[in-house]
DNA sequence: CCCTGATTCGC
DNA sequence: GCGAATCAGG
């Protein structure tokens, strides 16, 4: 496997988004988890909360064992030596692009400025929150009107990762790496991250027990069978 | 043991 | 540039 374009996109948004590399790997396919972290550093993206980094402003004693004779690796490398880096730039907060109607900013999935609360990778590679973080399965103030839910003609093309914005659906359609993965396109309901059509699939209400229809079918066919 | 990310270094 | 091996902490 190499690192298309594609690939490389849907690890930085992963990555940054707050899914750990073996998520990344796992979604991506054909890569390791060390690959993973390998490029994420080449590309430049790194510092996430690493569970061997945490402290930094204390001078870690190293083991001082004897003079190891020379096993593998004769010089000793700290594996967690820094110096003083500041930390990364981290994207701007969102601000609040649709107050307009009322309804107050959601749980929006959006990765690029996230907290690293994700709990696992949807089956389109995007990051799905765990249900603590989705606060009401039904947020208030719906549209008056329901847009059709058809993607609008002018978005005719594909939209790929790089054209996500906070006005087009960005439920995922297909697969990250796939030549044909895109995503959903459509206006958004506003105030949620997806169409009203996809509103209707991330934001399914509970219903009470024995009133529950049966679950529609997933959009892509469902997680990839590996 | 499992997990995590970081780092090195041969390729 | 890539990633397996390795390290180190939780």
């Amino acid at each position: 496997m190499s690192w298309t374009d594609e690939r490389i996109a849907t690890l930085k948004k992963m990555w940054e988004g707050g899914a750990t590399a073996s998520q990344i790997a796992d979604e991506l396919g054909g890569v390791s988890r060390n690959a993973v972290i390998g490029k994420a550093h080449r590309l430049g993206l790194k510092s996430r909360p690493s569970p061997v980094k945490a402290n930094e402003p204390k001078k870690v004693e190293k083991k001082a064992a004897a003079p190891a004779p020379a096993p593998r690796k004769p010089a000793p490398r700290p594996a967690a030596t820094k110096a003083p880096e500041p930390a990364p730039a981290a994207a701007p907060a969102r601000p609040p692009a649709s107050a307009g109607t009322g309804a107050p900013a959601q749980p929006l999935p959006n990765p690029s400025s996230n907290l690293p609360k994700i709990v696992s990778v949807g089956p389109g590679g995007f990051l799905r929150q765990g249900p603590g973080d989705q606060q009401a399965p039904i947020p208030p103030a719906p549209p008056r009107r329901l847009v059709p839910a058809k993607p609008s003609p002018e978005i005719a093309d594909k939209t790929s990762l790089l054209d996500l914005n906070d006005r087009v659906c960005r439920w995922p359609m297909g697969h990250p790496g796939e030549p044909d993965f895109h995503f959903c396109g459509g206006p958004v309901n506003p105030g949620f991250p997806y169409c009203v059509e996809h509103c209707g699939r991330a934001y399914q209400a509970q219903l009470p027990r024995g009133a529950r229809r049966p679950p529609p079918p997933l959009p892509f066919g469902g997680p990839r069978v590996r």
